[in-house]
RNA sequence: GGGCGAUUAGCUCAGUCGGCUAGAGCGCUACGUUGACAUCGUAGAGGUCACUGGUUCAAGUCCAGUAUCGCCCA
């Protein structure tokens, strides 16, 4: 290993991959004398690259892992990825398309399934190349994938048991038909977009009366289904006709005339509503409660079916204008509006999707949903942040049934075969003696629905044909199971049986309803248990515009170019140090041409992630240079100087508050806390004082053990965000101080990855130090602040007389060379009433006066002013905080340490007052 | 339509139990390359905490309302 030089991100990112990768350390196996911490992955979709939320996600999930393995626990992180459906089979249907013109219909079934594997083995590839380079640890040798045997295993082994369980059938739904890709789709892959579109106003006449209904309508085509006409129950203007039918129109159909309150908006247009059940959410809704016909006048390609008469075959665009000219010819339209309404889109195809009547599978949910709801509200699976267990409840609350099955080629083909034209009879002799076949009868289409653990032959009933169901199932069906399919269920493995539940789940908000719900579900009633005792929602990454990150907006940033400019661990930083708690954060993108030409979308924010790892990289420089000749060796307190003391207080408090707020799942936090304390603490002060001492042979002894010390925990500390620098720094740390720690020491473990991490020390924090170190660095700074307003040559030393208490002088005198050193100055003196120097600067502390003479530099004007101003400020703060303590209410009622603490500020005021006053009174004399 | 979040310095964000003289990073200004670091150092400027009311001895923080932006579920 070569000496810290410079920090170089790739080549310390390749080192120890190959390191980490090479010794194992992130293989888990089930050890009984440690506590298990298992996270599984939400497995991406290898429908494409990895985005800026996986990056986050990854990066949060790794912080927590790589704590928690360091903590002691028995670190298990599942990698993996997702088959999801209707992505991947809708992206490699697109290429065949455009690069060979052929539909899926041409190929087959057998050969897209093919291609689409062939697509995922690619993909899913760059997936796991992509995590590696974030430096995500997780066990590799246990991925896995939502359609692969073992997962395909827990599903259908889950289906059979439900459908058995009667909990899954089969029903009618009104669902989101994609017209292009013939397939349902579920309502969260459906977007609305405004569409500049019409209302026409069309009559419909009234049965045995002259009298014509007028109804507004955004799709006259739909016409062609309709079955009522709907008005509200308390609208006068109709009461009358309620009960009677219309004449539809170009149909000739009577249709009923029915009040329905909660349909009607009377206010909105005529009041009167056309009723399509078939082909309208809401008229679903209004068919179901007034028992109407539903007429499908679609076939699953968009056109008009038998049921639409002249019009059949017609695309929907066409049918929309040939109904309105034929309305036209007839006199019935009254007038056409131009009207801007929301109409969902299917995001697979980007087409409008259309409210289709058709057969899928369903799960009933209203049992499951009672008990995950149960396991949310008792507190078993506990949300963060809180608040999203709102949304979650309240999701559940509604227990829509779950349709499960997606009339598509690429997924887990749901296990059911149909077998008409034959009897209970004919089925239990031919799967007498096993309990792996279980069947429903199909009496609507007059046939037997058979669910079974291995497929079944055509044959396998005598005289009927099997015919399997040729769709598959929702990819969340596979997903839900992921907790437990991934450890080997349903096998009862020792995994299952050591690491499940798992602790936490780590995902996006959208993902609550969609997944988070479900796994409780489904681990419920396969396990009889949670999944996961938490769940954290992390923040979306939003542009600098408050605009999502989306393809077509064109402002996504692409991790992997963030890794290559910035750097892995810079990423991980910034990425961590924005994830707080609320909903959205942003990040500001911006073009940028990088070598070869092309143009990426970057970050400047990337920027604090990047300088905070090279001011890392450097001060372990500094330190392990100034190792040189180190023995390691206990140090005694009485030996430490106040720099020791006040260094290792820092670290105590500074190791509590990242402990608490990784467990608290405070991830901002921890960044800031890190920083600070390596920042402004050990690198601004620390090593600044510290830095004598290794010119001397004897003070350097102690310097070196604590310096050593405070830097392996440093490293500890930081390494579940920064994996990487924190390793290079460990390694050749241990190169001269392989055995280092206060106040004894021991051996350093051979990776930071798997070193313990650092517990607070109560016994070094240290109230009374951390005081007199903040009177150090206030003199400092006085002294500083003099220096600068008065443009003092940074090459010329200034003498400093200080002018406090005895203690205070005392102390400042044994730790002068400090102040002479970290404020260039030459003479130091400081004493109980000592008097002001001739033209000198001053600076009001609350316990001493600072003066610097500055007979070359001082402008007494200019002094005066600023002083004057002082005084105004501190007489103004004095007054408020007299007006506090004149407050009666306040006296009394505010806490006694509050008002001590007010008191005591009141009287460190007058001091200030008094001292400034009496500079003033010399400069004017 | 229902729910949630945000609004604090030019920008991106912290601000825990109400005790604040409201912080950080970037950007800005001045100075500075003496052996860790210019991806840096030292100093400085910069704020009516969206608005209106209320509770309280005390409000950036709690409550109600308004406005704007955004997200989730319909």
């Amino acid at each position: 290993m070569t000496p810290l030089t410079q920090n170089d991100p790739k080549a310390i990112q390749d080192r120890w991959t190959k390191l980490w990768d090479e010794g194992k350390h992130f293989q888990s196996a089930p050890d009984p004398s440690k506590k298990p911490y298992t996270i599984v992955i939400p497995p991406p979709n290898v429908t494409g690259a990895l985005h800026l939320g996986h990056a986050l996600n990854g990066t949060l999930q790794d912080v927590m892992i790589r704590f928690k393995r360091m903590q002691g626990f028995e670190a298990l992180w599942i990698p993996g990825a997702d088959h999801a459906g209707i992505a991947t089979q809708a992206v490699v249907e697109k290429r065949l398309f455009e690069q060979e013109k052929l539909t899926r219909h041409d190929i087959g079934r057998e050969e897209l399934v093919r291609r689409i594997w062939a697509w995922k083995d690619e993909h899913e590839d760059r997936i796991m190349r992509q995590l590696k380079a974030m430096g995500v640890s997780c066990d590799w040798s246990r991925w896995s994938f939502t359609l692969d045997e073992t997962r395909a295993r827990a599903v259908r082994v889950t289906f059979f048991n439900m459908f058995r369980d009667q909990l899954i059938y089969r029903g009618k739904r009104l669902v989101n038909w994609d017209v292009q890709l013939h397939t349902a789709v579920a309502d969260d892959e459906v977007y609305h977009d405004e569409v500049k579109g019409h209302l026409w106003h069309i009559n419909y006449p009234v049965e045995g009366s002259d009298r014509l209904l007028e109804v507004a309508t955004t799709r006259p085509e739909t016409m062609l289904g309709d079955t009522a006409v709907a008005v509200h129950p308390k609208d006068e203007r109709y009461l009358d006709l309620i009960g009677m039918n219309v004449v539809l129109p170009l149909v000739g159909r009577k249709i009923p005339i029915i009040a329905d309150g909660q349909l009607v908006n009377p206010e909105f247009g005529t009041g009167v509503v056309k009723v399509t059940p078939a082909h309208d959410p809401n008229d679903y809704a209004c068919g179901l409660r007034n028992k109407l016909e539903m007429i499908n006048i679609l076939e699953p390609d968009g056109r008009i079916n038998e049921n639409g008469g002249k019009f059949q075959g017609l695309k929907r665009e066409q049918a929309r204008k040939s109904v309105v000219e034929a309305l036209e010819a007839e006199g019935l339209v009254v007038k056409v509006e131009d009207h801007v309404h929301q109409v969902g889109h299917s995001d697979r195809s980007k087409t409008a999707v259309e409210p289709y009547l058709s057969d899928q599978w369903f799960i009933q949910m209203d049992e499951l949903a009672e008990k995950a709801m149960a396991a949310v509200r008792e507190q078993r699976v506990k949300i963060h942040p809180p608040r999203y267990a709102d949304t979650y409840l309240s999701w559940l609350s509604e227990k829509r049934d779950w349709c499960i099955s997606r009339q598509l080629w690429w997924g887990h083909q749901i296990p059911i075969w149909y077998a008409p034209n034959c009897s209970e009879v004919d089925l239990e002799k031919a799967f007498a003696g096993r309990d792996d076949v279980v069947w429903q009868e199909d009496k609507e289409n007059d046939r037997w629905l058979l669910c079974s653990l291995e497929d079944l032959a055509e044959n396998a009933v005598p005289g009927t044909t099997l015919q399997r169901d040729p769709d598959v199932l929702d990819t969340w069906f596979s997903s839900a199971l992921w907790p437990h399919s991934t450890m080997g269920w349903p096998d009862h493995t020792p995994d299952l049986e050591y690491y499940y539940p798992t602790s936490l789940l780590s995902t996006a908000r959208e993902i609550i309803t969609l997944w988070v719900a479900r796994m409780v579900i489904m681990s419920d009633y396969n396990m009889g248990t949670i999944p996961f005792s938490d769940v954290y929602i992390h923040p979306v990454i939003q542009d600098g515009n408050g605009m999502p990150m989306k393809k077509s907006l064109g402002n996504g940033v692409d991790p992997f170019d963030i890794i290559e400019k910035y750097g892995a661990d810079a990423m991980r930083y910034t990425l961590v140090s924005m994830a707080t708690e609320t909903q959205d954060v942003r990040l500001p993108v911006k073009k940028e041409k990088v070598d070869g030409g092309r143009q990426i979308n970057t970050s400047e924010k990337f920027e604090i992630g990047r300088n905070f790892g090279t001011k890392i990289f450097n001060a372990a420089k500094f330190s392990i240079l100034n190792l040189e000749g180190f023995i390691a060796g206990p140090v005694d307190e009485d030996e430490l100087m106040i720099e020791d003391r006040w260094i290792l207080d820092r670290l105590s408090r500074t190791t509590r508050s990242v402990t608490e707020a990784l467990d608290g799942y405070r991830f901002n936090d921890v960044g800031r806390t890190l920083y600070d304390f390596v920042w402004s603490e050990f690198c601004d002060w620390y090593i600044e004082i510290v830095k004598p001492r290794f010119r001397d042979e004897k003070s350097k002894v102690t310097a070196q053990r604590v310096l050593a010390a405070v830097l392996d925990a440093i490293v500890r500390l930081l390494h579940p965000v920064m994996p990487f620098v924190s390793e290079e720094i460990w390694q050749a740390l241990g190169e001269v101080a392989p055995s280092r720690g206060v106040p004894t020491p021991s051996t350093a473990n051979a990776v930071v990855t798997t070193a313990p991490w650092p517990k607070p020390l109560p016994s070094w924090e240290n109230d009374t130090i951390a005081a007199q170190m903040s009177l150090l660095q206030d003199v400092i700074r006085c002294v500083r602040n003099i220096r600068g307003e008065f443009t003092v040559d940074p090459k010329s030393s200034v003498d400093v007389v200080v002018d406090g208490d005895a203690e205070s002088s005392a102390f400042l005198l044994t730790n002068q060379e400090t102040i002479k050193l970290l404020a260039k100055v030459g003479n130091f003196s400081s004493e109980s009433n000592a008097s002001r120097p001739a033209m000198a600067a001053a600076h009001v502390l609350p316990t001493c006066k600072v003066y610097v003479p500055l007979a070359d530099h001082i402008d007494l004007d200019a002094e005066l002013g600023k002083q004057e101003k002082k005084k105004t400020d501190l007489e103004k703060r004095l007054k408020g905080v007299d007006a506090k303590l004149s407050n009666e209410g306040f006296v009394s009622r505010a806490p006694a340490e509050v008002v001590d603490q007010q008191r005591r500020l009141r009287d460190d005021l007058v001091r200030q007052v008094e001292a400034v006053t009496a500079i003033i009174n010399e400069l004017n004399a």
